[in-house]
DNA sequence: TTCTTCATGTAATTAGTTACATGATTGA
DNA sequence: TCAATCATGTAACTAATTACATGAAGAA
């Protein structure tokens, strides 16, 4: 029957922000960059043509407005809207699904250089260390000001607290890394020290 | 200048498995599914393709063997494959980068139940109690036999040690949200209980 | 007045997925 | 000998990204 683009989570993103208040694309975008980024990212672009998927729905309806002769777009939700948000919040949500190149440059390292694989590493940490940098920020205006919807400061919080210890695991994992490798003798594409498989033996009895 | 299509991480993952010795699309597509499927996830059909590219790079060969009438085309690297690669593992790898469409259902809870939320949390957490069983498996199998390269075990253990780790975060997080919502009122709707917000106060102070 | 940054999109391209197809092998 | 599963791809489609374009507002 219907021959319009079925919703992604994107889609539903988009809506769930919609139904807390209208947004323009641009508010929208700014939004997301502040808080779905890190366990939905997604171009601004996207979040620029979404928005009409939900309207052809009827879940959202766009409303023209003007700056001067600049033209912009505010969304607002639907009755609709709203009931297909509760049915999509009803069904179980998709796993986490992790990309990281930094892992597979880890997993190939010994084709390159011990001091390869240690600057490898050490960039990882660097980076998850700026990226608690600007989690403890948010956390700091959420926890002063309540942020944008004070009273969704108790899932907001849930949430946070899930991209916080995602960071922490990768700064951990690092270091342990870096200290473990900095025991390697400097040929690393040699055989394994003794050690080797230590934790490894430790998961297959569960942790 | 080269018009060839440029290579992607994934493109290196396969000529990181090239590097090891030389492999069919099928065995690839069975040893990706076993390891870097967690931390580069990606469908079959694109493994059966991606090698061509490879090829067309001078990076790697292919050559068609039968069993019967039936084809299959076997990969190897080449000398400037190995070149490419060391020059790959010499760059900074991007971060992770985290799809969690649970989350997104998490932050949108208050649109609906509190039953909703928490049959969510329940979902996410004996997903992820299944993949660390799976990870139970692999790393039984690595320490006990070497797995299929013995000799690198070493970064083996590395990035299993951060896949191990990824999942019991999940797990840790979905059991404490579990609990913590668990003392919230039936209607999560409204206004948010006293306690709400510890987490983010103590991350704004740095964990 | 000019430059930069903010605000608001569209167009072109692509990396990746889903769905399908078919030969070989094995076991009931 | 039939069905199921293993093995090996191709084709069609799409979600998403990168690159570009342009008006408005404020700073220098």
């Amino acid at each position: 029957m219907s021959q319009l683009p079925s919703l992604t989570t994107t889609s539903y993103v988009i809506l769930g922000h919609l139904a807390l208040r209208s947004w323009s694309t641009y508010e929208l975008a700014q939004q997301m960059k502040r808080s779905t980024r890190h366990y939905w990212p997604r171009a601004e672009s996207k979040i620029y043509e979404e928005p009409k998927k939900l309207v052809a729905h009827g879940l959202a309806t766009a409303t023209r407005e003007y700056t001067g002769r600049r033209a912009r777009t505010v969304y607002a939700i639907t009755d609709k809207g709203r009931r297909a948000l509760r049915r999509w919040l009803h069904e179980p949500g998709q796993a986490p699904v992790v990309e990281f190149e930094g892992a597979v440059k880890v997993l190939f390292a010994e084709q390159g250089t011990k001091e390869q694989l240690l600057a490898t590493l050490r960039a990882i940490r660097e980076q998850a260390v700026q990226t608690r940098g600007e989690h403890m920020t948010l956390a700091a205006d959420l926890a002063e000001t309540g942020g944008p919807f004070p009273d969704r400061l108790h899932v907001n919080e849930l949430v946070f607290k899930f991209m916080w210890e995602q960071t922490e695991t990768v700064i951990r994992w690092a270091i342990w890394a870096e200290e473990h490798v900095a025991g390697w003798p400097d040929d690393i594409a040699g055989p394994t020290a003794p050690e080797t498989g230590a934790s490894l033996r430790q998961a297959a009895r569960g942790g």
